[in-house]
Order: structure tokens, then C-alpha cells, then sequence
DNA sequence: TCTGGGGTCCTAGGACCC
DNA sequence: TCTGGGGTCCTAGGACCC
């Protein structure tokens, strides 16, 4: 049996945290440069604001309707997810942490399941000021289902889609389009075929999804069953791929600052990646430029790395392949692939692994990691960095800078 | 004028081997 | 008229998730 905990409108949640008088207010939170809508208070979702929507169709809107916009925080959203999830474990559940605001518990264990929730529920609330919302079922697919049941149709934010009589009953009226692991393309080819909810999903010919839909559509239709396809993974997952990408505040033209911002993904990129114990084989450099111009390389390491200035140089090699002089660039990214375990990979037949560079990595980071991110940074990263993300309206770093701290008068 | 930033997995097809 | 049977590896693209 597995538990859902999802944070309720996360991101707003959390800026209601330090602000209460938000609450019952409409409020959204922004994308980087305060470009798109990605999260809205329950207020704001009765005013039809959609996911996704571009800011700047919307601006007027807000502003009539006392829509509160918030740039967004991800160093408080991160923090507060990691209390969530330490809250949870405090509860003495095996957690397996899915995204920055959902986690799947194992359930199996507990003997009364409504209690249980509840008891999240309130204790998850009184740690961290995060509302939850708990689905509770025997496979991960119908425990997606029961938590969006207690999110739209239950007061008390729990509900039990244990029992066989209550699943035919609720995937009779759930539409396929709320089917975690059916999206925008498959949605309306199900429906073609005739099947709309997800009871009639789960009780179709299942050699007729697999044809259709492969083993993923099956698995599906398995899970919708009761039989469990999706396993619970409560170890740590290394990352196979780290991305870091941004689009920029300003319209950038100059090589320079390309390199600059390269320089700033690959140092971010590479810390995360020797937190979790990897290194990359290779990398991929891109710029956007609109519809006008957008390119991307890839080169790969004669050895595995994680040494932040032999991938920046390789970077800065794949980002001349693809600079145009001239053009508006408006985007830069990069993403190291195709990680290995840094304790046990493959090594050079010729070339030996540098280790004073690993020291002085671990160094930098260590540095970092006490007196605060960017205390020490290579030049290259740039000083100014003119074309750094804009984000106006963003709320303090409450809980990690000190600068920052809620003051009570 | 302005439209985010992360991730994963599967499949089909091409190229190659015997 | 008919044209073998069994594999691997790689890549691009498509689908999905938050």
C-alpha cells in the first residue's frame, strides 16, 4: 500500500508561510525573468488563470482581479520540500522523495489508513506551515488518483482508495486526462478509441493499449488494476543527466558574455554533480535565439570529470562552434552527460585522473558551502553579469541568509 | 516586446556483426 | 513466385513527469 503526500499549491504555500496575509488571497508565483505563471493559489485558479500562461498576457488581469505576483524563490522552496520530507521520515515512514513537493510513502504497514493521513496531515502543517494532501492506494498510478481526490473532493485532504468497491466507483468519473502518466498527446487518441474514463481504461483489452501504447500505456492499465508496476524506490537516485539553463534578463550579443553564462552553468551543473558523486563523459552546449537562430554541440571527455575548469574549457570550445556573430541570443544552457559513479568508472589507458584538481574542488565547495554559494567563483564566471535573470518581485531567502531573516517588530 | 527550468524512459530505424 | 536468421549498438525523436 502506498501513501501520496503532495504540498498543496507549493510554491504559493510557501510564500504564505511568512506571510499570512496571504492567505485567501489570489497569488502566483513566476517563472525566471517573471515570464510565466507556475504555481496559483486556489483563489487564483478560481479566476481562471491558467498553468503556463505568459505573464505579460495576464498583467492587466492581475492587476484588476489584486492578483499578488511573487518572482520565484527556489532556495526557500527547497529548503521549507526538505522539511516536508524530513517531517514525514520524523513520522518513521520510509519515504521515496518524487519531486520538490510529492513524495510517495510506504503504507504498508499501517493499519489504519485515514488516521495516518490525517495525523500527516496535521503534524506536516504544525512543523512547517505546508498544507498537504494524502492519497492512499495499493499502486502508485490509483495513489496519484486518491490524492487528487482529496484534493478537489475532500474536506479533510485525506482519502482511502484502498478498497475495490471505492475504486469502481471513483475511476468511473475520472477523466483519462487526469491519469498520471497520460498527457497531451495521448489523451486525445484514447479518447478516439472510445475511452474517456479511467475505469474504462483500466478495463479495456490490454493487448489493444499495448499495441497502441506500448509497454507504458500496459503498465498503465496494470496499475489501474491494482497490480504494481511502478516499484518504491526509497534510495537515493543518482541523476543521469544535469542540466543548467537560463534564459537571459537582457538581449546578449557578444561571445564574452555567452561564455560568461557557460561558465555559470558549468559551475552550477558540476557542484551538483559532485554532490551526488558522479562525473560527466561529456557535455552539450546550446544557445536560443528565438525563431531566428538556435544551435547546440556535444563533445565528450577523454576521462570522466567533474573538474569545474576542464569542462568550462571544453564548454567555451562547443559554445565558438556555435556562435553566430550578430545574432540576439536570449538563451544559453548546458547539460553533462551521461554520469558515472566517480568511484568507479572507467579509466584512461594513457591519461591519469589529476588529483590535485579533485582536492581543489572539493575545497572550493567546501568553501562555498560555509561562508555562502559564490564566495568563491571563477573569473570567468564574470563579475557584473549584466545579463543575469531578472526576477523584481522576489520574497527574502528567510531561511537560508542571514541578511535575509524575518525581522518581528 | 515579453512565453521556465529541470528530468526520465521507450521506440524505431540505421548501421554494423556473424 | 519465392530471396535466412540471429544479434548489438547508437541516435534521434517522441512521449511523459514535476
Amino acid at each position: 500500500m502506498f501513501a501520496l503526500v503532495d504540498c498543496n499549491n507549493f510554491f504559493v504555500s510557501c510564500e504564505r508561510v511568512f506571510d499570512p496575509s496571504l492567505e485567501g488571497r489570489p497569488v502566483v508565483v513566476l517563472s525566471g525573468n517573471d515570464g510565466c505563471i507556475i504555481a496559483r493559489s486556489n483563489e487564483a485558479k478560481a479566476l481562471g488563470i491558467p498553468m503556463g500562461a505568459p505573464l505579460f498576457e495576464y498583467r492587466d488581469f492581475c492587476k484588476s482581479h489584486g492578483v499578488v505576483l511573487f518572482s520565484s524563490n527556489f532556495q526557500l522552496y527547497g529548503e521549507i520540500s526538505r522539511r516536508v520530507f524530513t517531517s514525514l521520515r520524523m513520522l518513521k515512514h520510509d519515504v521515496e522523495v518524487y519531486s520538490v513537493d510529492e513524495a510517495f510513502l510506504d503504507f504498508s504497514q499501517v493499519e489504519d489508513f485515514a488516521e495516518q493521513g490525517r495525523l500527516i496531515r496535521e503534524k506536516v502543517k504544525m512543523w512547517t506551515g505546508i498544507p498537504v494532501s494524502v492519497g492512499i492506494a495499493p499502486t502508485k498510478t490509483l495513489a496519484k488518483i486518491a490524492n487528487h481526490m482529496a484534493k478537489k473532493h475532500s474536506q479533510a485532504g485525506v482519502f482511502d482508495l484502498s478498497s475495490q468497491m471505492v475504486q469502481d466507483k471513483v475511476l468511473e468519473s475520472f477523466v483519462i486526462e487526469d491519469i498520471w502518466g497520460v498527457g497531451r498527446r495521448w489523451a486525445p487518441k484514447l479518447r478516439l478509441l472510445g475511452i474517456g474514463s479511467a475505469r474504462q481504461l483500466r478495463d479495456c483489452d490490454i493487448k489493444y493499449i499495448r499495441k497502441h501504447f506500448g509497454v507504458i500505456g500496459e503498465r498503465i492499465v496494470l496499475e489501474l488494476q491494482g497490480i504494481k508496476c511502478f516499484d518504491f524506490h526509497t534510495a537515493f537516485q543518482p541523476r543521469k543527466n544535469i542540466i543548467s539553463s537560463r534564459s537571459f534578463g537582457r538581449a546578449v550579443f557578444k561571445l564574452e558574455e555567452l561564455e560568461e553564462a557557460v561558465c555559470n552553468h558549468v559551475a552550477r551543473a558540476a557542484k551538483s554533480m559532485r554532490s551526488q558523486g558522479s562525473c560527466a563523459c561529456g557535455i552539450y552546449v546550446y544557445v536560443r535565439a528565438g525563431a531566428e537562430y538556435s544551435n547546440g554541440t556535444s563533445t565528450s571527455f577523454a576521462m570522466p570529470t567533474s573538474d569545474t575548469t576542464a569542462i568550462m574549457a571544453a564548454a567555451k570550445l562547443c559554445l565558438k562552434q556555435v556562435f553566430k556573430p550578430g545574432v540576439k541570443y536570449r538563451k544559453t544552457g548546458i547539460m553533462l552527460l551521461e554520469l558515472v559513479s566517480a568511484q568507479n568508472m572507467q579509466g584512461h589507458l594513457f591519461a591519469k585522473a589529476n588529483e590535485e584538481r579533485v582536492n581543489l574542488m572539493h575545497t572550493i565547495d567546501q568553501v562555498n558551502e560555509k561562508l555562502g554559494s559564490n564566495t568563491l567563483f571563477f573569473a570567468s564566471q564574470g563579475i557584473e553579469r549584466g545579463w543575469r535573470v531578472r526576477s523584481n518581485l522576489c520574497s527574502p531567502r528567510y531561511l537560508t541568509k542571514w541578511k535575509e531573516l524575518l525581522k518581528v517588530c
